[in-house]
RNA sequence: GGGCGCGUAGCUCAAUUGGCAGAGCAACUGACUCUUAAUCAGUAGGUUGUAGGUUCGAUUCCUACCGCGCUCACCA
């Protein structure tokens, strides 16, 4: 028999124990009078002598996380919503079959205290419980109180103790304060929230593999987004002139720090607006986020800190220039991106240092240009910055720069290295993107299984007449990775995908007796 | 998928060159009516991730597998 089976055991005891004191085990409500919250913040100005001569009653309910028991009376912890407060137990203030009760508690249980509050000799503010009762026993004992859980992977797999943590806590109390700062900032432009299909007949509006599924009345596949762009581009073209969607896309690759195979997507589309409009937008929209969730345009993340107070703007060719590696010579200039030739010189220049860049003579030179960009420039893109003016060849769903048919309106927001949005004059003429999905098409030929798919109905949509748009997707766990400094991506989602935990045959914690 | 690293009590971590597997917290028993990582005395808790191999002897060395982390590649 394990010990932690023995410890499940002899707390199944204890709770027998309590119900015999006249507590039922599993009661089904408890009124209070504060939460634990409300009491510190509304108390914390009153002095001891004051609490003295007021005795504010109180009744509170909590997790206990500590006690400290000593013979005849005994202080503990209660935490409710990440805060604690202690609470004092006296045998002559409870009584004896109270005081037997306390006894049988242990650390993780819930219960509930009536009493008043007063400041210990040491001035913390506490309650003198007056009656207690039984809320809910904890059978699995809790992780070591001062380290807390360390293992990552039980922290990620029993997400339900590690929230206990009031720092693991805080990450996802501003998650949530992230998307509601985002939905306040939306609204009161107008913009309308909606919801598009998650599962598609056709996964498009990204460059990535889809998570396949089937439906089986109508016996027909269907693919888990990888994004919701053309849904949302179609209800531009019915009228939704600004529409935005906060929710969950799916890839079926790689995971990392950086990537879970599900993610949530913050997209918003804005008719009559244009790529510059849209960076104005996220500056502002960004900006309000860091203010609502740690009322401070500045967050630290890993090493370093991040100051939102400040975007820097750059061309992607001009950040390829401003970062060229002296080891690779001389930097080139703006004229180097007008000849494929050149280009193909700064990759093969490049491949003589340290930095892989991948060349392929069939594939259109923008590409080249985009694999330069990331070798030798978005390392350095620590504090936020935008890099706009992309080249076509990469993005099949952007409008043409008039002044550079090469090259699109597009823009791509980056802080701490990683790439935190994306955005473009959305393509509105149905012919044109025909083209640009043809040429995908070819592309998939090649063996390229993330291009995009044809898609009829989307350029039959476009074809009832789409306004100039501006659109936008924006990474909500990499935001809040920026905006919480956490460096993995999985201490931002509450439940990361793992591989299946396997089970061992031994003994399940109910205690089935061994065969 | 490639490279590097990790896996020891419920939790956090030790263990000399390959030589009796240990501590703190949690648990249990006892003492203690203002403690706060409470204190003091005692008790119990282990198939060292799994399976092989080398060896008189393996937590330690080797191989494979499983799981996790970091990193590279793809992407947001």
């Amino acid at each position: 028999m394990s010990l932690e089976q023995n410890i499940y055991d002899l707390r199944k005891q204890k709770l027998g124990q309590i119900e015999a004191l006249g507590q039922p085990a599993y009661p089904n409500q408890f009124r209070f009078t504060h939460q634990i919250p409300e009491i510190l913040s509304a108390y914390t100005a009153s002095t001891g002598e004051e609490l003295e001569a007021n005795k504010p009653q109180v009744a509170i309910a909590g997790r206990l996380m500590a006690i400290r028991l000593m013979g005849k009376a005994s202080f503990a912890h209660l935490q409710q919503q990440g805060e604690k407060l202690q609470i004092y137990i006296k045998k002559d203030a409870v009584g004896e079959k109270q005081w037997e009760l306390y006894k049988l508690l242990d650390i993780g249980d819930h219960i509930g205290v009536k009493g008043y509050l007063f400041r210990t000799r040491t001035g913390e503010l506490s309650v003198h419980v007056e009656e207690i009762t039984f809320l809910s026993k904890d059978l699995l004992p809790l992780p070591e109180k001062f380290h807390g859980l360390t293992d990552v992977e039980l922290r990620y797999r029993m997400r339900y103790v590690d929230l206990l943590d009031v720092e693991v806590r805080q990450v996802f109390v501003k998650r949530a304060k992230i998307v509601q700062s985002i939905r306040r900032f939306l609204d009161a432009r107008s913009f309308v929230e909606v919801e598009t299909p998650m599962m598609q007949p056709i996964a498009g509006g990204a460059a990535a593999r889809p998570f396949v599924t089937h439906h089986n009345t109508l016996d027909i596949d269907l693919f888990l987004r990888i994004a919701p762009e053309l849904y949302l581009k179609r209800l531009v073209v019915g009228g939704l002139d600004r529409v935005y969607e906060i929710s969950r896309n799916f890839r079926n690759e790689g995971v990392s720090t950086r990537h879970n195979p599900e993610f949530t997507m913050l997209e918003f589309y804005q008719a009559y607006a244009n790529y510059h409009d849209l960076m104005d937008l996220t500056v502002e929209m960004l900006q309000q986020v860091a203010m609502d969730v740690n009322g401070s345009l500045k967050s630290q993340f890993g090493e370093g800190e991040i100051d939102w107070s400040n975007f820097q703007r750059l061309s992607m060719r001009e950040a390829i220039i401003k970062f060229w590696p002296a080891e690779a010579g001389e930097a080139p200039t703006m004229e180097a991106f007008k000849s494929d030739a050149e280009i193909e010189q700064l990759v093969r220049r490049l491949q003589k240092t340290k930095f892989s860049v991948p060349y392929d003579p069939r594939e259109p030179a923008g590409r080249a240009i985009a694999d330069i960009f990331e070798a030798v420039a978005e390392a350095h893109l620590w504090q936020p910055t935008i890099i706009y003016d992309f080249p076509l060849a990469i993005s099949p769903l952007s409008k043409n720069k008039a002044s550079e048919p090469d090259f699109v309106e597009r823009f791509e927001i980056y802080v701490a290295g990683m790439e935190l949005g994306n955005a473009f004059s959305e393509l509105n003429d149905p012919e044109e993107q025909r083209r640009r999905f043809e040429q995908q098409l070819g592309e998939r030929e090649r063996g390229d299984d993330e291009a995009h798919q044809m898609d009829e109905d989307y350029i039959r949509a476009l074809s009832y007449g789409m306004p100039p748009t501006g659109g936008e997707g924006i990474g909500i766990d990499r935001l809040t990775m920026m905006l919480t400094g956490s460096t993995s991506i999985r201490d931002v989602i509450l439940f990361p995908q793992l591989r299946p935990e396997k089970r061992d045959e031994e003994a399940a914690p109910e205690g089935e007796s061994a065969k």
